[in-house]
DNA sequence: AGCACGCCGACT
DNA sequence: GTCGGCGTGCTC
């Protein structure tokens, strides 16, 4: 008999512990799939461990003081997991204040992940010749039999095509048999591989630099356009001829398919993408060509940190600076801690890239923890022009709201040139808010503290936090005004205006409304590369790597509107998109141009990112940090506790705050009141401090009161948030 | 998390 | 009198 911990599918932590289950399955093994009976219910488990025992199931709940019961059913063959992925989960776990069994959720591809919503793994039919000795055939029959022992297996499909007369009467000659594999779809592509670039010599500087560093984690600070990529790939090659595995980790595989194809035609078939785009099927057969070493580079997003590497040579994450790199549910962790995790164990350099970095990561990189290479010039062509124009200037002299007459006129000057212009607005849908002039009634969502946006597209109002969605009245529900109206403006109002200013002029618009369906990123920039359009406008997600020879203007419409005076990191946000939007302009020979409108130029974020100045930026910044005691010089864990019933969230939020407190190491904010989001009301208490192993012990420690104390709120814990909203 | 058990209000 | 609301406790 066998004695097993296993871990619940439940994803909570009032339930992140092992529970103690009996097998009499000798196969059992650390790292499988089974199903258990837990409180009267079918779930599947993993298994933590597994010890053998003598004792029989009643002395055995005896000693334990509960009823133990015998596992159902075990689900996999083998242990999904190497040893090194089971403890970065417990590990992940730990460092992310999460339940680990959501640690593993995040791990596995969906097809194999320990939740009774898993899929099926699809199999095919196959045949293989049997061993035989001499059996009489006709000339048809051993031709086929031969075929087939050449090729000792084949489809079942393919081989009742490729021999009809024939393979059904080998079959019953029982001198086939059939057997079941798992189905691989993936296509193999026929690439001209290309060969490796000769660098410039301020690249071969950087690569040395990269290879003689003593950290062993190098941040590379080149400008956009600077050959990054080019370097990436060529560390690449040699990590890869020397027999070792490679990790490319991008923001989003949509956005940057430029990256891909490069390391696709590079590399060829030793290439494995791995992104959110696949789908369940793709994302497994991915998952196991890694796993047998039939691929050596992975080009993936923040998932692709956990692929089944043997021997990691290298890990790249470019644009380490992108917020997407951490995830905003259940386990949030940072994917680049996880890297630092796994190349600690591979004993592998790690590069982060970016033209932006971090502040975490620069800071790290001036005092000396990270290595610091910089790359300065862009390599064909000089950085883009950028003027700043005041929008409440150009209101004042009555010119439009969303576009003043500078950018008008650029517009029509690069129209006029056939060239082609980028719009950014992080805003999607018509208008944000409903909003009657006469009473000033705002119309929120029902279920979250929230404004609902108006979409005029689809004629409705949307909450942009739950995706509620309500029609549109004619009259304010609250006086029964007629001035009941939109008021300001997102990407659909902004196209709308752009046709109104500029008739006949094309425009395509990528946001989250028209990105919606499988691949819609592709073909909405591979219609705007075939120039479809003039104009592109969109949210962020346009201001990534993109990278269109013919864009001569890139317009940030709105370039102040991410600074609130809720998140520290706002203005930090907002110099990334400045900067990384500006790199969109002029990126071939011709010379590019970028506006930046905003309601208050004068502001530093404005005059730093207009300047490409990142230096000045990230002084001023700490600066600021510093003052302020915020991060990178203090660590913070963000702590939301959520009820629909707000009293009794409010008392729990005080006791959690209270446990907490018991320490003077560190500062305590809050419980303070969050919106409400689907109906729960959210409370968030904050904790500041220098030391993080503390911060964090204290919390673990308030979490297991919480448990031990069975308050009823929902936890969710943020180490490190990114945002505080 | 998800479910059974149990105690009080508004119905046939 | 019962149906069903959700507060409470438990899960190897």
């Amino acid at each position: 008999m066998k004695l097993a911990q296993i871990w619940i599918e439940h994803a909570s932590l009032k339930l992140n512990q092992t529970y103690t289950y009996l097998c009499e399955d000798d196969r059992l093994k650390r790292g499988m799939r089974v199903f258990v009976n837990f409180n009267g219910r079918r779930l599947v488990g993993f298994v933590e461990s597994v010890e053998n025992v003598c004792e029989d199931i009643c002395s055995l709940s005896a000693r334990l003081g509960f009823n133990v019961k015998k596992i159902e059913s075990i689900l996999d063959q083998e242990s999904l997991l190497t040893d090194e992925l089971h403890e970065l989960a417990l590990w992940m776990a730990e460092e992310t204040i999460s339940p680990v069994i959501s640690c593993f959720q995040a791990m596995l591809p969906n097809k194999i992940k320990p939740s009774s919503s898993h899929q099926k793994i699809k199999m095919e039919r196959w045949v293989r010749s049997k061993e035989v000795k001499d059996v009489k055939l006709t000339v048809k029959q051993k031709e086929a039999f031969e075929a087939l022992k050449t090729q000792h297996e084949m489809r079942l499909q393919q081989w009742r095509e490729n021999y009809k007369s024939v393979s059904k009467k080998l079959e019953e000659m029982n001198l086939v048999e059939q057997f079941e594999k798992e189905a691989v779809y993936h296509k193999e592509q026929n690439l001209i591989l290309k060969n490796d670039l000769q660098l410039t010599s301020e690249q071969k500087r950087a690569k040395l630099e990269i290879e003689q560093c003593t950290q062993q984690v190098v941040l590379l600070h080149g400008v956009t356009g600077s050959g990054k990529t080019e370097i990436y790939l060529q560390m690449a090659r040699e990590v890869i001829e020397s027999g070792r595995q490679v990790l490319i980790l991008v923001p989003e595989i949509s956005l940057t398919p430029q990256m891909v194809k490069r390391v696709k035609e590079r590399f060829g078939s030793e290439v494995a993408i791995y992104h959110s785009g696949l789908n369940h099927q793709e994302k497994y057969e991915q998952y196991q060509l890694i796993r047998h070493h039939q691929v050596s580079v992975v080009v993936g997003t923040r998932s692709a940190v956990f692929m089944p590497f043997t021997d990691l040579g290298l890990i790249v994450m470019d644009e380490e600076h992108d917020q997407s790199y951490k995830q905003d549910s259940m386990p949030q962790y940072h994917c680049r801690d996880v890297c630092l995790k796994r190349a600690q164990y591979h004993k592998c350099k790690v590069i982060l890239g970016s033209a932006t970095p971090s502040l975490d990561s620069y800071a790290r990189a001036v005092k000396k923890v990270y290595g610091l290479v910089t790359l300065s010039e862009r390599i064909n062509h000089s950085l883009p022009k950028v003027t700043c124009v005041s929008t409440k200037e150009a209101m004042k002299k009555g010119q439009s709201y969303m576009i003043t007459d500078v950018l008008k006129e650029k517009i029509i000057e690069r129209w006029s040139k056939k060239e082609q212009v980028i719009l950014l607005l992080n805003r999607r849908g018509y208008s944000p808010v409903m909003k009657c002039a006469d009473c000033g009634e705002v119309l929120m969502c029902p279920h979250c503290d929230v404004a609902l946006s108006y979409h005029k597209e689809d004629h409705c109002l949307k909450c942009h936090v739950c995706g509620t969605i309500q029609p549109v009245f004619r009259h304010c529900p609250a006086c029964h005004s007629s001035h009941w109206m939109p008021m300001g403006f997102g990407t659909q109002k902004l196209e709308e205006e752009v046709h109104h200013m500029f008739p006949g002029i094309k425009t395509l618009r990528m946001d989250a409304d028209t990105t919606s369906y499988k691949n819609a990123h592709q073909k909405l920039l591979d219609a705007f590369g075939r120039k479809e359009a003039d104009v592109l406008i969109g949210t962020q997600m346009i201001a990534k790597g993109l990278d269109f020879p013919d864009v001569t203007l890139v317009g940030v419409v709105n370039a102040d509107a991410g600074l609130n005076h809720t998140d520290f990191r706002s203005v930090e946000t907002t110099f990334h998109l400045i900067v990384q939007a500006s790199g969109r302009s002029g990126r071939s020979e011709k010379q590019g141009e970028v506006i930046l409108q905003a309601f208050d130029p004068s502001h530093y974020v404005l005059k730093t990112g207009a300047a490409n100045d990142y230096l000045s930026f990230f002084q001023k910044e700490m600066e600021y940090r510093r003052l302020s005691s915020n991060p990178p010089y203090t660590y913070l864990i963000s702590v939301v506790l959520s009820d629909a019933n707000q009293q009794h969230l409010v008392s729990e939020s005080q006791r959690f705050a209270q446990w907490l407190r018991s320490s003077s190491e560190f500062k305590v904010l809050g419980p303070s009141e969050l919106y409400r989001i689907q109906d729960r009301y959210r409370m968030r208490v904050l904790i500041k401090g220098k030391n993080l192993t503390q911060l964090k012990d204290a919390v673990h420690y308030a979490v297991a009161l919480h448990r031990k104390h069975q308050l009823r709120s929902g936890l969710s814990v943020d180490v490190n948030p990114l945002r505080l909203d």
